[in-house]
DNA sequence: GCCTCTCTTGAGACTCAGTCTCACATGTGG
DNA sequence: CCACATGTGAGACTGAGTCTCAAGAGAGGC
C-alpha cells in the first residue's frame, strides 16, 4: 500500500545510520492498513522471515515516534497502538471496525485549549484527541443491513 | 481527602454488595490527589494492611470505570491513570507535574465532533480529549523562579 | 438471629507488552 | 578498505493485567 521512502528519509535527515533491519520496518509500516500494533509488526516481520529482532522493531517505532513518522494511539480497549503520518502535529479519527485511520486538523481544538487554560489556570502544554467511530466503508453495510432489515 | 460515600453508593445503587474489600478500594481512591494507578492503590492497600488482593482492585476499577465513578486516562508516557470524578461525560486537565486534574466539560467539542463526522464521513461514537500542562500550584513557582532568575 | 445461595475474594499462576544487557555485526566517514 | 561508533538479535527480565479455583462473606428470607 504506501511507501517505505518516506521514513526512510525521515531516518536519513535525523542522522540515523540507513540499516538493513531499519528498511524491514519501514517497509512493513508502509504497507500496514489503518493503525497497527507492535506485537503485528513483529508477527508480519517473523511471517516474511525478514529477521529483524522484536527489540529493534520497539527501538524504531520510538525513534519514528520522535521524528513524527509515526503516532501512537491508545485505543479505547487500553491497547498502543500506531499509525504512520505526517509529521505535523494533527488527531486521528479511527475506525472501530476495520481499524483504519484519517487526519483530522486542528483547527477548532486550538480555541477548545485556550478557553480550559483561561478557564482553570493551567498552562497546557500538550493535549490529545482521538475520536471513534466507524468509517463510511464499513458504515455503508450497516446502514444497508438496517434499511433492509 | 476526599469522601469515599459516592462510590460506596453508586456500587450499591448498581446492585454490587458492599464488601469489605470494595469500601476499602473506595477509601483509598478518596484519598487520592489527583489521578493514580492500579499499582499506586495496590501498594496503597499493602502500606494500609487492608488485606486487598491485586486482583479484588484491579476488578474494583474495572467495575467503577464502568459505573463512570472512575475514569481512566492514558498519560503521554503511556501509562493508564484513573481519576475519582463525576459520572458524567467530560474530559479532563492533568497537571504533568504534580498529577492533579480538572474536569472540563464537553462544549466546544461536540462542534468538533460534528464538524468531523460531516468532512470525513464516519460515525463518531465516542472520542477521548486529554489536556497535559501545569496546573495553577505548580505554575507559580516557575514564573517565580523566573522572574527571580 | 441464622441459613442459604450467590456473588465476591485472595493467592498465585499465567500471559503479554515493553525494556535491558551484552556480545556481535554493520554502516559510514575518512 | 579500515576503524569505530552505532545499531542489532537473543533472550533474560520486569511489571501490568487476567484468569482460575477453592474458600469466604453479604443479603434476603425465614
Amino acid at each position: 500500500m504506501g511507501d517505505p521512502t518516506a521514513i526512510v528519509t525521515a531516518l536519513d535527515r535525523a542522522g540515523y545510520r540507513l540499516t538493513e533491519p531499519r528498511r524491514s520496518v519501514a517497509a512493513l509500516i508502509a504497507d500496514q492498513d489503518g493503525h497497527f500494533t507492535a506485537a503485528e509488526l513483529v508477527r508480519d516481520a517473523r511471517v516474511r522471515q525478514l529477521g529483524v529482532g522484536r527489540a529493534t522493531i520497539f527501538r524504531t517505532l520510538e525513534v519514528l515516534e520522535d521524528l513524527g513518522a509515526v503516532e501512537r494511539l491508545d485505543l479505547p480497549n487500553g491497547e498502543h497502538a500506531y499509525v504512520g503520518c505526517e509529521p505535523a502535529h494533527h488527531h486521528h479519527v479511527v475506525c472501530s471496525r476495520c481499524g483504519r485511520t484519517d487526519e483530522i486538523d486542528d483547527e477548532g481544538l486550538r480555541a477548545i485549549v485556550v478557553d480550559v487554560a483561561r478557564r482553570t489556570g493551567y498552562r497546557v502544554d500538550d493535549h490529545r484527541l482521538e475520536l471513534f467511530g466507524l468509517c463510511p466503508a464499513c458504515l455503508a453495510p450497516a446502514t444497508t443491513a438496517a434499511a433492509t432489515a
